[in-house]
DNA sequence: GTCTTGATTGAATGATCAATCAAGTCATAT
DNA sequence: ATATGACTTGATTGATCATTCAATCAAGAC
């Protein structure tokens, strides 16, 4: 089996839908650029829709390999890998005049009726990121509140990233961004103080 | 002139864009839903774009009356008019079965490569609705930290409303909404606690 | 009364779209 | 050798798209 063409489509087609966005993204621009032919491209995937499943389960499943590893290497202290993993956004953005976000969080907000397996799998998408992010929280937890949700919190710096992304891209002004980071930074210094504040726990 | 015709238009495309977005509404879908012909339209307004440039003027002349008036009625404290803004989401979320979001955010994540007039048109919606908490900040200053950028967290707050928006969208699940929300109060909680344990200014 | 201007009608155009399919290639199994 | 089945080719289809335009209408100005 022939798995390269099928590969190249979904590389190509990762790369047109985060430039483009999935509906301004036409069959004819897959194949053009991934020098495919659409009788193979139809070989591989029943359809459009199909091709975009693909690219979302291929996010999902290199979220650990191609997103927190390059952002974590060398980085060791919990908190900070949160937000160097925001840092990776802000070099996205950076090295694409701020035209370029998040790829799920434009999709997910592209496709107003999505049938249940691309919301499943947008929705899978965040979850692995938030979890990604909860681990770090709970790895710091005795720097937090004894009564922090982490997990709450960690889809909360989701939020903060897509909206921040969102904003930056909107003005194209790295400045709404970084605004935004700092302003996250500082909560989780206040729930940091705070918890240095509280009674130490009875062993 | 008769402007009805224009202006049905402008409301039929309105609501098309917010169900649909922009780039899945075709001109046929707001002629036929608006029971107008396509000569009316193109009489009034040059192509499509234009369409979304008189939607996106509707929007930024109409925040006060119809986004901020509704939503703070009766709503005296200004933080509380911040969530009382926040609040409205919620209820759009709940009326729609968490399908409609913000109606902005979605085209600002929409469109790629926005022509200018149509990127700075998002822009000057989005600085009104943050300038608009920001003046709530404004006036509940003496309950926040002396050194509080309140544009920042004004622009932080969008930030906290699009994410939460798109979560919950995304999930098909108000909690996500919820949950964002309780952690943006919390924060402002911590502010304003910060702000009480502050030695009083020098008169 | 006729001229002018703004507005409306709706068929037509050409581009682009996703998807199809019959004919072909090629490696491997028998 | 030949048969099989995975894969490729690329022209083609029919739907849908934004847009155009000549014709028509309504109503005030001269």
């Amino acid at each position: 089996m022939n798995s390269d063409t099928r590969t190249r489509i979904l590389m190509t087609a990762m790369e047109l839908f985060w430039e483009k966005g999935f509906g301004s993204t036409s069959i004819a621009d897959i194949l053009s650029r991934s020098q495919v032919h659409s009788g193979s491209l139809y070989h591989f995937f029943p359809g459009k829709q199909d091709v975009l499943v693909g690219v979302l389960e291929l996010y999902r499943d290199g979220i650990e390999e191609w997103l927190l590893k390059p952002n974590w290497d060398g980085v060791d202290d919990p908190i900070e890998r949160i937000f160097a993993l925001l840092n990776g956004y802000r070099i996205q953005l950076i090295t694409t005049d701020c035209t370029y976000g998040c790829p799920i969080g434009n999709i997910a907000l592209e496709i107003h009726e999505p049938d249940p397996q691309v919301r499943e799998l947008l929705a899978a998408n965040f979850t692995n990121w938030s979890r990604a992010v909860e681990r770090c929280l709970d790895a710091a937890e005795d720097r937090l509140p004894r009564d922090t949700d982490r997990a709450a919190l960690a889809e909360y710096i989701l939020t903060v990233m897509e909206g921040a992304v969102m904003q930056a891209r909107t003005y194209r002004e790295l400045g709404y961004f970084d605004r935004n980071i700092a302003m996250l930074r500082e909560h989780l210094g206040l729930l940091e103080s705070k918890a240095r504040a509280e009674p130490v726990a009875a062993v």
